[in-house]
Parts: C-alpha cells; sequence; structure tokens
DNA sequence: CCGAAATAATACGTACACCTACAATCTGAC
DNA sequence: GTCAGATTGTAGGTGTACGTATTATTTCGG
C-alpha cells in the first residue's frame, strides 16, 4: 500500500538492525544531552547531577525532604545520592539535619551558596532544552514529552517488579510455587 | 480561555515544574530501562552496556571494526570503551588483535563465548523493547522513535559543538573573534 | 507491650561516563 | 623526505549507577 513507506521492513524482528530500536535510540539522547549539558556548565564547577538535585530539593518541601524522597524524585538510587549529597555538603551547598519525628533520616536543607550555584546554572539548563526541542515541529513537542512520560512510568514499573523483593514477598512467592 | 487544558501553564517557563520537562524525563526512562534491563539479564553475567558492544561489533565490520568506530556506534567514550573491553578480554568474550594497516589500532573479534552470550541475551532485550513501546498505540510508536531519533541527533550535534576543540579550530576560532 | 518485618541511611565493591594528559603512529603540506 | 597537526589507544582521576550487607530506628500484628 506504500511502497515508498519510510518505515522499512516492518515485518523484521524488534530488534533488526534495519529498525529503529529505543535502547539504542534512548542512550544516544540521554548520554548526548548530558555530556552537552556537563560541557556546558563545567566552568561553574557544578555536575549535571548535582544540578538536578539542586533543582528538586527547591522544588520540593521547603523545610527539607529526606534522603529517600529526593532518591525518588531524582529516579536515582540510595547509595548515588548518598554520595552525590557527602560532596554537595563538603562543597557547602546544603546540609543535612536530624529528621525531628524519625531519628533514621535526615532533612536536606539548601545553603545560600548552593541557592546561588542553582541560580548560575538555571538559565543554562533552560536555554539547552529549548534548543533540543526545536528540532520538533512546535505542535509536536508536547505530545511527544506526554509519549515519553509513558515510556519512562513504563521502565519505572518493569524496574519496580524486576527488583528483588523484600523477605515477605519472597515467602509469599514460595508460599505460591508450593501451592 | 481553555480551562479544562490538559496543558498547564503553557506560558510559563520552560523550566517551571508545572511543565513536562525534557531532561528528568529522558533520565527516568533510559534509568529505568537500564536497570530493568540489568536485573533481566544478571543472571547470565552480562551488562547492558557489554551487551551493547557485543551487539554492535556483531552488526558491524566482519573483520571487526576499531575502537574508536565502536565507540562512535556505541554513543560512548574512548576510555569506557577501552575498559569494558578489557573486561570483555579477560571473560574470553572478545580479543583485540592489531590492525593490518593501521598499527595504532585493533581490531575487534568476538569469540564463540561471547556471540553464545549475546544469543542468550538477545531475546530478553527484544522482548523487554517489546513490552516497553506497548504503552504507546501502536499507530504512535514509529513516529515517537523517530522523534527521539531527531532529538538524539541534536544532543550529539550540540556536545560535539561544545566538546574542546582541536587546535586548528581554536586558531580559527580566534581568527573569527579577531575579526 | 513485644518481637518480626519494614524502612532510612551507610559501608563497600564493581562497572561506566568522561575529563586531561600522553605515547605511538599516520597524514598531508611544504 | 620532513615536520606539524591530527588520530588511535592508554593511564590516571573524579563522579555516578547500583548491587549486597549492616546498623539504627520505626511500625505493626498479636
Amino acid at each position: 500500500m506504500s511502497p515508498s513507506n519510510p518505515i522499512p521492513a516492518p515485518d523484521s524482528p524488534v530488534d533488526s538492525p534495519v529498525r529503529r530500536r529505543l535502547p539504542p535510540l534512548l542512550r544516544r539522547a540521554w548520554y548526548g544531552l548530558n555530556q552537552t549539558f556537563r560541557r556546558r556548565i563545567a566552568h561553574t564547577g557544578v555536575t549535571p547531577d548535582q544540578f538536578t538535585a539542586l533543582r528538586t530539593l527547591l522544588e520540593g518541601d521547603p523545610m527539607g525532604m529526606t534522603q529517600r524522597e529526593l532518591t525518588r524524585l531524582m529516579s536515582s538510587d540510595p547509595n548515588t545520592v548518598a554520595s552525590l549529597l557527602e560532596r554537595m555538603e563538603t562543597a557547602g551547598w546544603i546540609e543535612r539535619k536530624q529528621h525531628e519525628a524519625d531519628r533514621r533520616a535526615h532533612r536536606i536543607q539548601i545553603l545560600p551558596t548552593g541557592k546561588r550555584k542553582f541560580t548560575q546554572v538555571r538559565k543554562l539548563a533552560a536555554s539547552l532544552q529549548t534548543e533540543v526541542l526545536s528540532v520538533l515541529p512546535e505542535g509536536d513537542r508536547e505530545k511527544f514529552l506526554e509519549q515519553l512520560t509513558l515510556v519512562g512510568e513504563m521502565c519505572r514499573k518493569l524496574a519496580d517488579e524486576n527488583a528483588k523483593p523484600a523477605k515477605a514477598v519472597v515467602e509469599k512467592a514460595t508460599e505460591t510455587e508450593q501451592a
């Protein structure tokens, strides 16, 4: 029906080289974006992940969120966030205080130096995003971002399903297998 | 004007929290996908990046591509690829031979063990991609991947533009500034 | 009220991303 | 032919991703 169809070999396997494949495309886009950003903000002494942390903290609870909360919002990992915050604390951008209601947890607060760093980098981040999205026709951008949201949610869902389950869940699964 | 508009505050800054922002969405999608894949293939002893390398090598020059070429195709970095290959060589999946025409370069060849590992993981990779893309309506998938391609190309382009230029380019830029 | 399970954070280890600097080699202009 | 500049790969260093294991604390069922 469409001999000049730009879609190559629609009956080939989903991982055939002639097809567009999601993982390499996501990889390229993410690393390219991150690398560009890292290079553009290198002179400020801030890394892309540190900027993400600053932005997330500033947009969250003014009392200061916990590391667990920051981990979730950054789509990151508790270990990674811990060492990230350790460097940022050493740099004097944030501080960790005892949580008043849960002695296991910390409240992370941004210090003036951290806020200044954020302000300095924010403009660069915004203009980079605008530049990148300019390759898509104006009318397509919002839908593309919506679809990317769906894809991201699905990826998170699958990641959670494939996580090592807690003990209770293990036992439950064992019971099920025995049944 | 459109109180029930699903697009929130279209006149807010591009980096406002009420907007969909490209960098966090890409981050979430990429890390989620990668983490799911890592967990699903952990029992094989292969990491996601090692799989990417194996696939790229198998789809390329049967004579064996150079590290530079692999670096480009993987959207990666020469140093990263070097240490990746070092581990894979130790594992007996690949070997590096002197390039017959360029004594600086290596030809990377896949060994039978490496090919077996690839075959073992490939099915898991393909079904994961299918699962993730299933969140988008069938008719939207190809267009989404095309747009993601455009975004990725733009990100790479900007990364290259922001790379530390070679000396000649520096001189040229200096001349231009002087003009 | 108590002990088991869940949770917040950390310690430690491996794999990657990517920077600067460097050694060996190739290429091209003269 | 020769030498400057570019290119392939490596060395060494910092920052991040994330797995397992451990500690301190909270929560919850009986």
